[in-house]
DNA sequence: CGGCTTTGACCCGCGC
DNA sequence: GCGCGGGTCAAAGCCG
């Protein structure tokens, strides 16, 4: 997949030499396919935020443990000298007292998690409720309203969710909680209810000569013209927001610099080659690739090889796709979502929407040079740039890939993507929570240890300031940006890693 | 034989 | 209107 960045571990001395870290929370190979406890199984499964919560737990917990072993050395202190023991215990009632401290805000962190996940158990149940309102609509208008007259307005609401339908603020509503860039919420969408909709919806499907719904081909024509053809859709849909926020939304892409040898990075899907186009500018051939995991799946990529430096792969994805997706694909389905839906931040109205796209926007974009974003182009796109990483990619990189290609064909790419969050998230990690917004972080008290206790704030900018555990941080993100592609698909032992996973995205846009 | 790749043709938008 | 470039189609060939 991606480049295979194959097992990248935490405790990597390439990785971990420039971070002088203490709780070591890193011990654990973060982002090792095999480890059961990584995050990268998190971000490739969609483990919960539960066990995001556990590594958090953990890492105060090896705080503590770390404590306490300053505690053994006051001890060791106080039997020597009898002179000492009253300055001694007072540190060690000092360092009690920061344990308290340290355990108290490991209970706000708790929470925090769990505000964060009943949010989003909320959200998702108006979600559900929604999308039972808007099919029952639909089925109603499909039964009484005349099939010429609706034809094109159909159409219309087909691409736009089937959110004009009965006009007002739930379709609205929809739609900027699948714009949002909830590629869970989408996929959800997509997943449990594609073929209702289909079905449903009057103007693509015609009745046959036995009476029975038939998919004419221009159902499913329609549903990808926007990503074969954006201009015909914008033809049909000449005038509405919607309509332009989704084309631009099918057009915007997410483009990954990688270094590899092979010709094409192993990103968990299953792709074919569709053709192949000499580009201006540049000797090496452009090849056209769509995925073929689901019949009339969207999602389509372009792979080049960087006319500068042909070691270089270039791999632009474009579209989301409409079926579950295994495991190892889920992190870069995740970022292709994430990314589009952030490119659309500008031209959504929703309040939520903005919200959540600017908060993905940061977890995938957080101030680093590692990824750019370009309005510039025909096509918004997404730049991630996996050939700055320090120590990663070259020799152990590929080393690393021909391994890992062995034993987990396609299990390479969600450690790129999480390679790249966790190198963007060093320096952004409290960061993002600290621009939600007052309201949120009045929430968060946690986040916010400077202002209280200098020692405290030392420990936990300890843990923070721990590469594992911005590592975490960025695992968290990744499943909540990704979260839900297969929410009943993963192989998760959580009871349940969707509302978990999106439960952020609820809480900080408001709800 | 089915699926995939290759490759020339075709379509479309855009700039001049 | 024309040419160019990007993107897609689809027939032919290849491969397991």
């Amino acid at each position: 997949m991606f480049p295979t960045l194959g097992g990248f571990s935490a405790t990597d001395p390439s990785m971990s030499s420039d971070h002088n870290n203490r709780a070591v929370v890193g011990e654990v190979d973060f982002f090792n396919t095999s480890s059961s406890s990584s995050v990268k199984n998190q971000t490739c499964t969609h483990g919960s935020l539960s066990e995001f919560n556990l590594h958090v737990n953990t890492g105060l917990q090896l705080l503590t443990a770390n404590s306490k072993s300053d505690q053994s050395t006051v001890d060791d202190g106080v039997s020597s000298d009898a002179e000492d023991k009253r300055p001694k215990t007072t540190q060690l009632v000092q360092v009690q007292e920061e344990l308290q401290r340290v355990n108290s805000e490991n209970q706000k962190l708790k929470e925090t998690l769990n505000h964060m996940r009943s949010s989003y158990m909320n959200l998702q149940m108006q979600v559900a409720a929604l999308m039972q309102h808007q099919q029952k609509q639909q089925v109603s208008e499909t039964t009484t309203e005349n099939h010429e007259v609706g034809k094109v307005k159909g159409d219309d609401e087909k691409k736009e969710g089937g959110s004009s339908g009965g006009g007002g603020m739930i379709p609205r509503q929809l739609l900027d909680l699948v714009a949002s860039g909830t590629a869970e919420v989408d996929d959800q969408v997509s997943n449990s209810s594609s073929e209702e909709r289909t079905r449903s919806s009057t103007p693509q499907n015609h009745k046959n000569s036995n009476g029975k719904m038939e998919n004419t081909g221009e159902d499913l024509e329609s549903s990808q013209q926007g990503w074969e053809n954006p201009n015909k859709f914008q033809r049909l849909n000449p005038a509405t927001d919607q309509s332009t926020a989704e084309a631009t939304m099918r057009k915007a892409r997410v483009s990954v610099r990688a270094r590899s040898e092979a010709p094409m990075i192993s990103d968990g899907c299953q792709w074919r080659k569709y053709g192949q186009k000499m580009a201006k500018g540049n000797p090496c051939p452009r090849a056209y690739y769509r995925c073929t995991m689901a019949v009339g799946c969207p999602v389509r990529k372009q792979v080049q090889r960087c006319a500068e430096d042909r070691t270089i792969l270039i791999t632009t994805y474009e579209g989301t796709h409409n079926h579950p997706l295994p495991p190892a694909a889920m992190a870069m389905a995740s970022t292709t979502a994430a990314a589009a839906s952030m490119l659309l931040s500008g031209s959504m109205s929703s309040a939520d929407g903005i919200m959540n796209s600017s908060m993905m926007a940061r977890a995938i974009l957080p101030s680093s040079s590692m990824a750019t974003l370009s309005a510039s182009a025909p096509f918004p796109t997404v730049t991630l740039d996996l050939t700055h990483q320090p120590n990663a990619l070259p020799l152990q990189y590929h080393q690393r890939q021909q391994q890992q290609q062995q034993q987990h064909p396609h299990a390479q790419l969600p450690q790129v993507i999480a390679q790249a969050l966790y190198n963007q998230s060093k320096f952004s990690g409290l960061q993002l929570s600290q621009d939600v917004g007052s309201s949120q972080a009045s929430r968060l008290p946690s986040l916010h240890p400077n202002q209280n206790n200098p020692l405290l704030a030392d420990k936990v900018n300890a843990i923070t300031n721990d590469p594992n555990f911005t590592a975490v941080v960025a695992a968290a993100i990744s499943s909540i940006i990704g979260g839900a592609h297969q929410n009943n698909n993963a192989n998760n032992s959580d009871a349940n890693p969707n509302i978990i996973n999106s439960a952020t995205v609820g809480s900080f846009s408001g709800n």
